[in-house]
DNA sequence: AATCTTCTGTGATAAATGTTACTGTAGGTT
DNA sequence: AACCTACAGTAACATTTATCACAGAAGATT
């Protein structure tokens, strides 16, 4: 099989494993589908196999934030969490590379709490994770000014992606920030000047 | 029993009640009391039976910030969380109204979700809605400015109690806020004049 | 090459929030 | 009453962030 479950998810059992393959199915999206909105209930439990999504908060206004990315071997909190009780989505999931992902029905998902040790602790693990992490992004908002909040962004990133280019224009950083284009230009300029980051068009080079 | 469980949590089985009086310890504790530090190892997971605790983040700095309140019938969550890894931390809970507490060793947590369906779902619900509580607060702080999160401050605080007057002093909303005191006492004047509030010492009363 | 579009840089200005400093007031204490 | 302390109001100023306006640079298209 081109993408071994196992592989990716190599804390679960076999046994489980074998379940997942029988009862879930496979989908692929093209990077820029919206697999989740604000206020849709949930009906699949998403473990992502292959590529990236983005997972983010949308204002009233239009206006994003970035909560966090989900990549292969993780799965999606909020669709475990709204699941369990058909509940309905807080946040937006879009896909930003394309991906494969194993859409496990809900149901199932209860089920599998009670019979897969791997699997429950699968879940534990995922709500534990990603709590932490928007308590992170939390603290950014409310302790850190954007100059920092810029460089954790940037460096979040490049430890996502194991090298030290972000590849993203001005634009799409300061939406994610929830700030203006102008904002991160300005700022980045002064990151240059303190010799952190060098500048190219689409692309900052982290220097630390 | 003066507290009884099966009254403050009415989900739980009459066996999990039985089970939870067996193995759990009530313990109280007085306003002011920290009963979590960041960075702490958590051995316990708590459920209030009576009282109030503040869950909130501190900054490097000593700022704070509030994340949420917990009342009877509810439970820490990322107590819950952590404990099934033995992890530390990542927040601050405080009481601020005297509280009573039963604190369960975390071998039985794990154990008991799998034995006991209604403590599986009190689980998952107290993890959907302590998430969505977050996730909430990131709105307010990403997409927010400061006098809307003061209104919405004020219009949580009265929701919890009741009671459409907040007893509270403008330093210590501020602290709650991780703003001056200066600013919220601008922004409550400016709200008074709107016909919003009404404000005394130590108290606030809701108008609308 | 000429043209267009997207991205980037930067100044000027406005608005929100944080900071400093000082005043007054309510309530408790002696 | 005299005093003390915590709380509240407010002006002046600093800083941060947002917004507007415009210009130039890098690529893409014709």
């Amino acid at each position: 099989m081109q993408h071994s479950l196992k592989t990716i998810f190599p804390n679960f059992s076999n046994e489980l494993v074998a379940t997942i393959e029988e009862n879930g199915s496979l989908q692929d999206f093209k990077a820029g589908t919206i697999l989740m909105r604000t206020g849709q209930y949930i009906k699949n439990t998403v473990l992502i196999i292959k590529g990236k999504i983005k997972i983010y908060r949308e204002g009233e206004d239009g206006g994003e934030f970035l909560m966090y990315y989900l990549q292969p071997g993780q799965a999606c909190a909020i669709s475990m969490i709204c699941t369990a009780k058909s509940e309905k989505s807080q946040i937006m999931a879009k896909v930003v590379e394309d991906v494969t992902v194993m859409m496990i029905p809900l149901q199932l998902m209860d089920k599998w709490m009670m019979e897969h040790r791997s699997w429950y602790e699968f879940v534990i693990e995922t709500y534990r994770s990603r709590f932490e992490e928007v308590l992170e992004v939390v603290d950014n908002i409310a302790f850190r000014s954007m100059d920092e909040r810029l460089e954790f962004y940037l460096k979040r990133h490049s430890d996502a992606c194991g090298c030290s280019e972000v590849n993203l224009s001005h634009q799409e950083i300061a939406t994610e920030l929830n700030t203006s284009r102008e904002v991160v230009s300005r700022l980045l300029k002064k990151m240059e000047q303190r010799g952190l980051v060098k500048l190219n068009r689409n692309q900052i080079e982290l220097l630390k």
